[in-house]
DNA sequence: GCCGTTTTCGGCCCGACTGTTTTCAGTCG
């Protein structure tokens, strides 16, 4: 078993003792114990066949054993009894709002409750509200906090959904009866959360195509199975609908559903304007001299090929599908002035990436390593400050370190370069983490709000100014701290720190972690027309997220945003020259 | 469960907030 399975299952027992109600600090120690797996950065196997764990921190007689065991053998009776103890139904319960260990074990033991169902029905029962330490409010509480995460639970987050749909259409692509396949919806126009993934194909065949799609590993029911439209219910919950049409029809079916709703009534009504008849089916010129009604035949099909001779055929540029949501692209696409998109490709570095030092799990090597792989020329640290102790974050002495580790860094390869920067905690009155003259010895600064997430919107917004005044903040982080489908975004006045943002020439992230794609599309059209710039920083805390910048690109293309909005798309030599102050 | 040590137990990471209390426990980040 190798060092992040370990750690897995050590932090899943820390989560089973609290439930159990046992001492939280032995619960701890199992938490310590995976932070110093995460981070150590050798070869496990190898220390714990040279008996040398005891070389990492935390770990005593007991835990050293227990890891032992697990990487020889890949089990472990502990974790195993321990789990069949829980109640399984039980570690749900976790994820509703305003209930953690401590209550959760005292509903189970004076009330039995082992699920979600249970306890929601107590509540509706006013049976919760008679335990000491709950009231009426706690019960109310918790019914809402049900009645959350079940609205939550038949969405997704883009990110993670979107390598299953690359399989997907992968997949079908590859069946001798597919001649076009596309993925269309709201996963192709980009949306951060999503209900279901939408497949197009065109095919001579598609019985055919339709029996293989049912017939997909992990498919665990069939909720719809005709001949243009099925649709199949994964294990995971999630949903899939795939309509095959004709060749002939492709285009004009991909356009209808890739959407939005909203902009495909306003197609059509354009459709109308110049006398012609947009479907799924096909675009049609209205046959004069019929009265509206009695049209039951079609009219004359006007051919295209693709969706750009679609919109072309309704005198308009091509949309990208992240566009497509009624909110002024077919304006601007009469007048010829949708813009160049923001491609993927075009990103030439990144900031705002976490390492070991604080609460990443791979090293400040790992992490240069795996960004100068993936093609980057340059790469910014911007570990955790001291306030977000949780975190681990960095305290002046050990952020003076990185810095010089991070020049040592930087004399070994010529070809790449580490920015050395912070995260420094925006505090509860905007005040920084740091004094300004730590703040001067860093490349850039990302400053971010961590705690006291409930402020009014005057204070919010006024502590978030504040900080952005500071001349050593470089970007604001992660603006509302939102987590999809997890926690509301902060009250904050936007419209003001945006205009806050262009008055001190601040940047504002776009963060792209899959929880967080904050700021939110929906206001980057209005930042970029302000002046601000956009930075597009994975907030990757393992090298396996800097995947996330490709869908934060998405998000920005959804946003308007073109290359020259976005600095890391600057050059090495371009964004050294924006970062010097 | 770990650790240090005024050596064998008591403290362990912390601040804000909420709801329950009437001085604090539990949750959250």
């Amino acid at each position: 078993m190798d060092k992040a399975q370990v750690s897995d299952i050590l932090e899943e027992i820390a989560v089973l003792l609290e439930l159990k109600g046992e001492n939280p600090f032995k619960a701890l120690a199992y938490t310590k114990a995976a932070r110093a797996l995460d981070n150590f950065d050798g070869d496990l196997a190898r220390l714990v066949a040279e008996d040398r764990l005891a070389e990492l921190p935390g770990l005593g007689d007991a835990l050293r054993l227990k890891i032992t065991t697990l990487v020889n053998t890949g089990r472990l009776e502990y974790y195993e009894t321990l789990r069949s103890s829980v109640p399984e139904g039980l570690l749900a319960l976790l994820d509703i709002p305003a209930l953690g260990p401590k209550k959760i074990k005292a509903l189970h033991e004076k009330l039995g409750i082992t699920n979600i169902v249970e306890l929601e029905a107590a509540c509706r029962e006013q049976k919760v509200r008679g335990l000491a330490g709950f009231g009426a409010k706690t019960e109310e509480k918790i019914i809402a906090g049900i009645e959350q995460t079940r609205s939550y639970s038949a969405l997704f987050r883009y990110a993670e959904v979107w390598a299953q749909a690359e399989e997907i259409r992968e997949a079908l692509r590859d069946h001798e009866a597919v001649i076009q396949v596309a993925l269309a919806g709201s996963m192709r126009r980009g949306k951060e959360v999503i209900k279901d993934i939408d497949f197009v194909v065109s095919s001579r065949d598609p019985a055919e195509v339709m029996d293989y799609f049912i017939s997909f590993p992990g498919v665990q029911k069939v909720t719809n199975h005709g001949t243009t439209k099925s649709s199949v219910l994964f294990e995971n919950g999630l949903t899939a609908d795939l309509r095959v049409v004709s060749d002939l029809e492709f285009p004009y079916a991909l356009h209808h559903f890739t959407g939005s709703k909203e902009h495909n009534v306003a197609m059509r009504q354009r459709a109308i304007a110049q006398g012609k008849k947009l479907s799924e089916w096909g675009l049609f010129e209205i046959i004069p001299g019929k009265k509206k009604g009695e049209e039951k035949e079609e009219g004359k099909l006007v051919p295209c090929r693709t969706e750009e001779e679609l919109f072309a055929a309704l005198g308009l540029q091509d949309i990208p599908p992240e566009l497509r949501e009624d909110l002024g692209e077919i304006d601007a696409a009469e007048k010829r002035e949708i813009p160049r998109l923001l491609e993927w490709t075009q990103l030439r570095g990144t900031f705002h990436c976490h390492t070991n030092w604080s609460d990443g799990r791979n090293t400040l090597a790992e992490m240069a390593g795996e960004a100068r792989e993936l093609g980057l020329d340059y790469l910014g640290i911007a570990d955790h400050s001291k306030s977000s102790v949780q975190a681990n974050g960095l305290n002046e002495d050990r952020l003076g370190e990185q810095i010089e580790m991070i020049a040592k860094l930087n004399t070994q390869v010529d070809d790449f370069h580490v920015f050395a920067g912070s995260e420094v905690d925006i505090l509860k009155d905007g005040r920084l983490d740091f004094s300004d003259d730590i703040l001067a010895r860093l490349d850039y600064v990302v400053a971010s709000v961590h705690n006291v997430m409930n402020q009014s919107e005057e204070e919010m917004t006024a502590r978030v100014l504040r900080a952005m005044e500071n001349e050593y903040v470089t970007m604001l982080g992660h603006a509302t701290g939102r987590l999809l489908l997890q926690r509301e975004p902060s009250k904050i006045n936007l419209e003001k720190i945006i205009d806050g943002a262009a008055r001190t020439g601040t940047w504002i992230e776009l963060n792209c972690s899959s929880y967080r794609m904050d700021l939110d599309w929906r206001w980057w059209h209005r930042a970029r027309d302000k002046g601000v710039k956009c930075v597009i920083n994975p907030d990757a805390h393992r090298i396996s997220q800097f995947a996330m910048l490709r869908h934060g690109v998405t998000m920005a293309r959804k946003g308007w945003l073109r290359r020259q909005d976005v600095m890391n798309t600057l050059s090495l030599e371009d964004i050294r020259t924006a970062l010097a102050r």
